[in-house]
DNA sequence: AATTTTTTAATTGCACACAATTTAATTGCT
DNA sequence: AGCAATTAAATTGTGTGCAATTAAAAAATT
C-alpha cells in the first residue's frame, strides 16, 4: 500500500495541530503586543518581567530564580534579559549580602513609574483581539490548564 | 493618592493575563515535542515546516513565500531554517527555472520517509496533555479564531 | 575543620523570530 | 525598448529560549 491511511493525514493536517495554533496565536499575541511596548522601551518578554516585579513591589527585591519561576524561564535566558533591562534604566541588580549565589533585582523609580503607562495595556488588548471580558477570562484559565497539564510531564 | 486603584492591579497581575497564559502554554508545548522529534532529527519549527511540505505531497514543490503564509513565518526565519533542513538531509532548495525570484522546496525521499514515523506524534501529544479529542479540537478552534482576530490589526 | 553536595547565576552555543534593509528578477507603464 | 514599480528571498542585527556546562557560594556530611 503506497498511501497511508486518511486518518493518518488528518492527523498531522497542520490545522488541526493544537501546538501550532497556540504557537502561533502566541506569536500573532506578541506582534500586537510589540507596538504597545515600544514607547515604553520594552520587549514583550521584559514586558513579562515587569508584570512580577510590579506585583513584588514593596518587597525587599526578587530573586532571579523567582522571577524564573513566575515566568517559566530559566537564567540562560533571564540573565542576559535583565542585563539589558539594567542598561535601560529600569531596574538594578544586587548580590544579596547575606547570600553571595543570589541576585536581587529591584526596580528604579524609572521602572516604577512605567506601571502607569502600562496600566492602558490590557484594555488596549482585549479591544484588540474582540474579546469579552468573560471569553478572556475562560481562554485565560483553560491555558493555563492546559500548560499545567504539560508541566507535569517534564 | 500614592497606590493605584485595585482594578489598575488586577489588570496587570501576571495571572490574568491572556498573552502570557498562552505564551508559557506555548513554550511549555514545545518542550513536550522537543524529545519526540529529537530521534527525527527535528526542531519544532522544523517539524511545522514538515507538515506542510507533507501536505503538499505530489506537488511541483512549495514556494519559501507559501510556507510563510501558511506558517505566519517570513524569509528571515525561514530561510536559515531551511538551510538548516537542506543540509540535514530532508529537503532541496531549488530556483524555480520559470521565475528565478522564487526557491521551490522538495521534499527528499528521506524528508518523505520521516512521515511514517511523525504519525505517531499526535496521538502521544494528546495523551500527554490528558485532553480528550474533542477537548483539543474546541482549544484549537478557538486559538485559531483568536490568532484570526488578531491577524485583522496588523 | 575539611570535604562533598547542593544551590544559584552566569556562560556558551545553537536555533529561532522579526524588523529593516538589500539584492535580484519580473512586471507594468509609457 | 527603456525605466519605474513590484515581488521574492536573502541578509543584517537584535533579542529571546533553552540545553549543557561552569563558577562560586552555602549547606550538609563526615
Amino acid at each position: 500500500m503506497a498511501s497511508k491511511s486518511p486518518n493518518a493525514n488528518e492527523a498531522l493536517r497542520l490545522d488541526n495541530q493544537l501546538c501550532f495554533a497556540l504557537y502561533s496565536a502566541s506569536l500573532q499575541m506578541t506582534k500586537l503586543y510589540a507596538p504597545l511596548l515600544k514607547p515604553m522601551g520594552l520587549t514583550y518578554p521584559q514586558y513579562l518581567v515587569m508584570l512580577v516585579l510590579w506585583e513584588n513591589d514593596g518587597t525587599a527585591g526578587t530573586m532571579v530564580s523567582q522571577l524564573g519561576e513566575r515566568l517559566f524561564l530559566d537564567s540562560g535566558t533571564l540573565t542576559p534579559l535583565l542585563k539589558r533591562m539594567e542598561s535601560s534604566g529600569l531596574l538594578r541588580r544586587e548580590r544579596a549580602r547575606d547570600d553571595e549565589r543570589r541576585v536581587l533585582i529591584y526596580l528604579t523609580p524609572a521602572g516604577l513609574s512605567l506601571k502607569k503607562q502600562a496600566a492602558k495595556i490590557p484594555a488596549c488588548v482585549m479591544a484588540a483581539a474582540q474579546c469579552s471580558f468573560a471569553e478572556v477570562n475562560a481562554l485565560t484559565q483553560q491555558m493555563l490548564t492546559l500548560r499545567q497539564r504539560l508541566q507535569l510531564l517534564l
